[in-house]
DNA sequence: AAGAGTACCAACCGCCACTTC
DNA sequence: GGAAGTGGCGGTTGGTACTCT
């Protein structure tokens, strides 16, 4: 087999997409669907290469995207989630629906970062300055992907909190690191849904399920 | 009014993980 | 088991709109 270029050099287009391309695209979509992102363009008659076309479609052209601000719940969410699971985005966007990774990686950028840097030197106490001493910290708990991919999970549920027995669903991306993450931590019941817990009580107590959780699994000899 | 600086966001690039052969 | 194909992710860039001087 031989690996054929992402994008061949020759007649592909490249930059902003035009309405008749997003209305090719959509139309062709609707009709065939997308089971190969590489073959799309040439049977949809498009000058762009299927990853283009993937992201296109994902960002921007699919119809549940949800546009315009974001809500207050919502940045609570993304702040909660940064602060535990690091810069995934696109698991973060599991859980914001309606929202892409892209939308939601280009919101932290332009908003909440220089919001978390701006309350951190005015030494604030609120959400945003808890989020960014977990952000800060450098700290990543790889094993809340359980949390947010719990759906998929073989799991079982104590008092309202995850316990995961699919190491599948542990990055093999990004070693774990347990650190200051745990203070933002944020609970799943067994559906996934997030359950949302401002108290810092709370907090404390999933910080000590989430570090028995990994002493446990790190102990069993789970791959994490 | 115009130029400079800044903010925002769509899109690209390179890498990695999974799947297929 | 390993090589190749493909999809997906995160980092980054570049163009445009907006604000300031």
């Amino acid at each position: 087999m031989v690996k054929t270029p992402c994008c061949e050099k020759m007649g592909l287009k490249k930059g902003p997409w035009t309405p008749e391309e997003d209305q090719i695209l959509i139309s062709h979509i609707q009709q065939y669907g997308h089971g190969n992102w590489r073959a799309l363009p040439k049977q949809a008659g498009l000058s762009r290469c299927g990853k283009s076309c993937r992201l296109r479609w994902i960002n921007y052209l699919r119809p549940d995207i949800k546009r315009g601000r974001f809500s207050k719940e919502e940045e609570e969410i993304i702040i909660k989630l940064h602060g535990i699971l690091g810069n995934r985005w696109a698991t973060i966007a599991t859980r914001l629906p309606g929202r892409t990774d892209n939308e939601i990686k280009n919101f932290w950028h332009t908003h909440l970062k220089k919001r978390l840097e701006r309350s951190e030197l005015q030494g604030s106490s609120n959400s945003l300055q808890e989020a960014q001493a977990v952000c800060s910290a450098g700290s990543s708990i790889n094993m809340a992907q359980g949390v947010v991919d719990a759906s998929d999970a073989t799991s079982s549920s104590v008092d309202g909190k995850l316990l995961i027995a699919n190491d599948s669903l542990l990055s093999r991306k990004n070693p774990p690191i347990v650190g200051l993450g745990f203070y933002g931590a944020v609970s799943s019941d067994i559906s996934g849904q997030i359950i949302r817990n401002n108290s810092h009580s709370v907090i404390g107590e999933e910080m000590e399920f989430w570090y028995n959780m990994f002493m446990n699994s790190h102990h069993k000899g789970i791959k994490m």
